[in-house]
DNA sequence: TTGAAAGCGCTAACAT
DNA sequence: ATGTTAGCGCTTTCAA
């Protein structure tokens, strides 16, 4: 039975001792470069990888990255924040992290609902992606760890953020329609209580009064307990069940309910883009299945997640607590369910 | 700056050794049961909880699971093996592991391609989903570390894996066919080297030869490169573009080159199901926003993740080096791309 | 049933 | 620029 290669036997091969060996192993300075080259070459002779737990326990590291979800976020069909989770690991192997996924509750309410790599001091940063409960944060806050939320910010709190421009996306829609000809342009917003939310409504309603359009309550439904297909159709519904003037376009805040409201106008005989265009948000990949296919607004998740990473482990690295907003962009995709086709100019 | 609590502070209070106080911590027997009770009140009182790096290194043991996915699968647009990976780390959570994911290219060409969780010792076992090359196995196995292959298999390893019924799936699929009033019955099925379109398509066979059908061979394409969207439309093209009788139904061997023959079939003017009745597999989310919804088998993604971590922490556990393959059930779902009511009997 | 003590393999002060 | 050494916090023989 070959014994596992130690730095000892590094050390020893090198005639050196072990202190020098780690010096060069985590690319200190102060080491001779033949010194440094020498034992370079032992190490890959040799095979020798140090073991993450002994560096782990005398470092006080762990070369680990957590990744915090809500429930109902990580058991969602549509998988927004999955790509973005797969972003966080496809970067964090570029900085020889690993990432530790966990879902928690909505708040954090007592000691055992706290994720076990917190506990047992097995992250080194900590993200959290979509909306949740500020008590998470306060905790993560308190045992100094360095944290970063995607899409969803505390106003009330000092944390650094990914976000999307999702002022920009919802203008370039509603200019879209605008400039296709429609003047009488609605909104489905499902839950105005997220932060994104709120913000492509406020573009919306921002994109509509700077350009001199009319804004009706009556096309417009942000009550919504949730943002799903359902809340989609059920906004639809409400719209157009209500008499007088109808919009001939309907903005939708997520692809979601873009796909709800379609389904509901299909039903009620409504043609689209015909009589009525309807957009999306978010550019997932049902939205190119359906008929008509979906114009939308392409968010990078995957990229969000990488940005993410390599934030949290500057933080990590530099203990600087600077704290950051970024915003990543975002484009319009025109499809066939606006009925209007893309301007050679712009 | 409280310092952090440590198995000492417990044995202290305690007035015991550590030793006793691992023994507890690890369900240990030979302890007194009212020591026990004690020393868990204290940890509870402490809020004491183990460094996990600190009982990596001393028991040689880390708490992960490694993931490995080739990168091919991985940046897959369908996300058919995310889906399994999110299995296992739900279920992981049961069993106080954590999963650690990493991409590797088809085979392993040289050391430092290996994934750094295997080099650092930093999981204690591995799952491998998806086709992939037989070098990755046999390294894994030189490493006596626990392995489990997921949607696949290699005939000259030994190996445990966890599997889907396909045969089962696809005996569904042609019997609905067939009931349904099919008589000329095609099968599309992209990449036959792959072990679960190769019993896929020796079902169709079967089934039909039981059932004493014809089988055209112009009606099946099964030499494509791959099984995506695009070997579907390929395949379809190739089926229809011969001269001669043509199929009534096609069954594909999954929903992606279902949609693509949808796509084509669509493109060519031939009414689905009106004059072909199609059929996918894999039951994926885009089935359900085509034109008309695809009929499919669904596969318990989540569950067959969910399974192989069981497994594996069972081989970790005991060291039990038993072989096993397990076969995960499917199950029909009757939508209306196929054109043929569910019956009200069996 | 409990305790003493020797590591596990590495990092990081401190010394040279 | 390199070496010595004391831990990091836990598990695990072995002894009592």
């Amino acid at each position: 039975m070959k014994r596992k290669i130690t730095i000892h036997d590094v050390a020893k091969k090198a005639e050196l001792s072990v202190s020098t060996v780690s010096l060069i192993m985590n690319n200190k300075p102060n080491v001779n470069e033949e010194t440094r080259r020498k034992v370079l070459e032992i190490i890959r002779q040799l095979g020798y990888h140090p073991l993450r737990s002994a560096r782990g326990l005398a470092s006080q590291s762990s070369g680990n990255i957590g990744f915090i979800l809500t429930e109902d976020h990580f058991s969602q069909a549509e998988p927004f924040y999955t790509k973005i989770f797969l972003g966080t690991e496809f970067e964090a192997r570029n900085h020889n992290f690993y990432i530790l996924l966990t879902t928690v509750g909505w708040t954090l309410k007592d000691q055992s609902q706290v994720p076990r790599f917190l506990l047992e001091h097995n992250v080194d940063g900590v993200i959290i992606a979509g909306k949740i409960g500020s008590s998470w944060v306060e905790y993560i806050q308190e045992q100094n760890l360095p944290l970063i939320l995607i899409d969803y910010e505390l106003a009330r709190h000092r944390v650094s953020t990914i976000g999307m421009d999702n002022r920009t996306g919802i203008n370039l829609v509603v200019e879209h329609f605008r400039t296709g000809g429609h003047s009488k342009i609605g909104f489905i917003g499902g839950d105005i209580r997220h932060p994104s939310i709120a913000e492509r409504f406020a573009s919306y309603r921002d994109t509509l009064a700077s350009a001199g359009m009319p804004i009706n309550s009556r096309w417009i439904s942000v009550g919504e307990a949730n943002t799903s297909l359902d809340d989609g159709y059920e906004a639809a519904k409400r719209i157009f069940s209500l008499g007088g003037e109808r919009p001939t376009a309907i903005a939708c805040a997520n692809d979601a309910m873009a796909l709800g409201c379609m389904k509901f106008l299909k039903e009620a005989g409504i043609a689209i883009p015909g009589d009525v265009a309807v957009s999306g948000f978010d550019n997932i990949e049902a939205g190119l299945h359906v008929e008509p296919r979906l114009t939308t607004v392409n968010v990078h998740r995957e990229e969000m997640g990488g940005i993410a990473v390599r934030r949290l482990v500057e933080m990590i690295k530099d203990h600087s607590s600077v704290i950051t907003k970024t915003l990543t962009p975002v484009e319009l995709i025109v499809r066939d369910s606006c009925g209007v086709k893309e301007s050679v100019s712009d």
